[in-house]
DNA sequence: TACTCACTTGCTTGCTGACAACAAGTATCT
DNA sequence: AGATACTTGTTGTCAGCAAGCAAGTGAGTA
């Protein structure tokens, strides 16, 4: 059903798929996607946590208990391997972050607790990293998780939108080397 | 016209917006919005167009024809005076991005050819400070410009959704001194 | 063990109100 | 008379709801 789901968003986009169709496609009746999710956005919402929750396995089993500027950069890689892996789940997970923009979407929260929850994470492991003496002390652990999150998330619309225009690869290898550069603590003695 | 369908879209999203009421709420009739702008994308696409030829505006006026860092710097100002001047413009925006990124939305092409647009502006900024030594030689002027993009988008979507989240005037400080540091030429003589 | 009756689960079908899009108007100007 | 600006009538599509049906499940009885 999810999958029959994914396939109609990614030909048709959220607006133009039918709850009809996502029944149908998946070998049921025109109703059941209704009546076993509720709404349209139900079933979205649904979608977003499966999708969010693939992406997270992927993250804990490569990133595990790194922190600091390592976390950084291995998750920019597991991210990476994420969209390769799974490019039609990435881009309907995309897809769905940019519906939940509308203001009266009925799973905007998801979104909104999801990044929250990216946002805390990646602050936790810069903390992490300054404590260590890995991180310069002066930067604001909250600002470079925001700038972190926003370039994925932003990377990622630009790739969705236009995919020729994004090399995926060496942009973040570029920004590892970013990270790296502008995080290092120059006095450390390690 | 457009003014009505920039309230109603804030108010309710592009989904739940109608048409009639977009004409009705700019004191005409319920048909008048399809009669002028054809269909409810070809109505969207023209906000779309208005609003970034506004933002491109404040742009012009405040970056003139500074290049490099300054240039890059001064457009990050430049973002945080528009959004501070006009949110809801800023808002409207973003969520018709987003809406963009739809598979079949028919102005997905406008959302790509504005983004097209911006990337080789930033990244002809990055040569330029790279030819005048201010600025590194072993970057890809392409990928700075892209992180730097995804940055913006990232940023502005990451506020829609939560806007307590986002301290968009530090994070923008902070960013300006991110990306003095990673591309400043160390050698540079001036 | 065999039977049955109340109840649940999983799914389908019928229906309604809302909406985009289009076609055919009307009114006002030049 | 013809163009321009706008309105009204209509149609097909869709989400969501309500009412159904069929295939179990299990407790109670003989």
């Amino acid at each position: 059903m999810l999958g029959a789901a994914v396939d109609l968003i990614l030909e048709f986009g959220p607006e133009k798929t039918t709850l009809a169709a996502i029944g149908e496609k998946a070998g049921y009746s025109r109703g059941l996607a209704t009546y076993r999710y509720g709404s349209k956005a139900g079933l979205y919402e649904e979608i977003c946590k499966s999708i969010s929750h693939r992406w997270l396995e992927y993250l804990k089993r490569d990133v595990g208990d790194q922190t600091g500027i390592e976390a950084m950069c291995t998750a920019l890689d597991a991210f990476f391997t994420f969209v390769s892996d799974s490019p039609r789940d990435a881009q309907v997970l995309q897809i769905l972050y940019c519906a939940a923009a509308s203001p009266t979407s009925e799973y905007r929260q998801t979104s909104v607790n999801i990044h929250q929850r990216q946002l805390t994470d990646v602050a936790a492991w810069v903390e992490e990293g300054k404590k260590r003496g890995e991180i310069r002390a002066d930067v604001s652990a909250e600002s470079v998780a925001a700038q972190y999150i926003a370039y994925i998330s932003g990377m990622t619309y630009l790739w969705l939108i236009n995919p020729d225009s994004i090399d995926f690869k060496t942009a973040n290898s570029d920004m590892k080397a970013h990270l790296r550069m502008s995080l290092h603590n120059k006095q450390e003695t390690s």
